[in-house]
DNA sequence: GTGGTCTAGACCACA
DNA sequence: GTGGTCTAGACCACC
């Protein structure tokens, strides 16, 4: 990836979700798909903020929270550079727990808006089967740029 | 289940998640174990208020987003009750837009910490088979009650 | 502790080290020395920011940094109380590891500027000492208060 | 030692602490550890810079801050030399304060954090005697070189 | 140029 | 009343 050449995130501004938290989904979601590895840089405060019209200190938010997230490491030089992504390390014990816990919420409410046990496993399936599609593209392309 | 009788609903006044989304959450949850099932009352909104030491303003938010959510149904005379539940109607097509949009940032949030895709489909067919579960013993239940 | 009667904390406005830190520093402080202990109430980010003439935003960043190192819990009703303190639990590893290394360098400064390694012993167990007698002396003021 | 056979000093370019701190710091311990002693001829700043791959003024910053710590002398014929160490002088009393102060804190972090008062000064003994036996191992060495 | 800190003041969500 | 979010704009540290 080529410097200045940072990866599309889209912001809805009329989102119940606040814009630090969207910024934030945005970049793990790159991360699960590989449009983002570790090293790879992510644009500078300063440049989302123009690009969205939003305040520095929004976008300022978004990557601390990722930062405590361990998804992304920042340096006064370099900026912030993606440092956790999919093989980097295990995942922590707690992280699971509150994860799963969030999980069995969110799958309760798939069955009991009426989907099926079969569709919900293969939504899952899906998605997670996509992630790991585009990161074999992703790598691909890495190794062979356009 | 007779009236008076109602679903135990734990609430943790200290965790960060709002309270009004906690009786969301357990609600739901409880529809989607069974142990809710379509038609079954609610506790009126000043009954879980006294019960949990809440206002009663806490609940009829929690009340109101489970109506918008289609998941109960209130009647000035009759109160609140289970609308809907797994097998009542399949699922609307925006809500399986939307929530496949959740999932895929809750799932992107796993791979991007670490979990295998193996370790993720894991996790969620337990958590769906252990709902499947719990309903089939509810259903034996309510056959044969006390 | 009765309501509305924190813990007294100052704040230093030419220090060096940035406002929030020096809050989160007092707080950590007392919670070692047993002045604040599991469930005792912080005042608002409000309060504080007025009591020191500071921005409500600086407060919330230093609750927010206490929030992520565990030290806090904040719920939108009751405000932020402690959630962690000694003995509450074991610490995580990946926090000592951390930890040694920024007192190796603390410790490494005292050696080059002269003190005995006696010296610095000595300091060290008399701080550690001097929290666990508050500690306890606060755990007495407690069961009987003034 | 001998000109030009300077200490071996690592720098994490990637490191969320500022370079001229990471600078400022090895220099310290290596003090501590006895690897510098007074007199020892430091590498230029230009030198430093060259080897790092980083900013002269970066270098510059980090030899400023040894030198307002007493640790250093800078002379524009020989260089920067080591000015201070273990046993040269008495540590300071304006120093043993505000280095106390943050000892204090720093081990207030660890209280809070849940490791015991046996764990902390077994820590502290640990790093101070392994800055110990160095010093002798180093003054050996010096004592018969290669 | 990068990110970090802080202010003053506004609006919203929660209870 | 509590905390959370966001803006506009400033100053500082790092490199």
């Amino acid at each position: 990836m080529k410097g200045g050449d940072h990866v599309q995130i889209q912001i809805d501004p009329v989102s119940a979700a606040p814009i630090y938290q969207q910024i934030r989904d945005r970049v793990v979601e790159a991360v699960a798909a590989g449009d983002l590895t570790p090293g790879d840089q992510l644009a500078s405060v300063r440049q989302l903020a123009v690009d969205f019209g939003i305040n520095v200190a929004t976008v300022a938010k978004a990557y601390d929270v990722l930062r405590n997230e361990g998804i992304i490491r920042t340096n006064h030089k370099s900026g912030s550079v993606i440092a956790r992504g999919p093989g980097t390390a295990p995942a922590d014990d707690a992280f699971v727990a509150d994860w799963s816990a969030r999980l069995a919420t969110l799958l309760a409410e798939a069955v009991a808006q009426g989907l099926t046990d079969a569709a919900i496993i293969e939504r899952s399936t899906a998605i997670v089967d996509d992630f790991s599609a585009r990161r074999s593209t992703s790598d691909t392309a890495k190794d062979s740029p356009s």
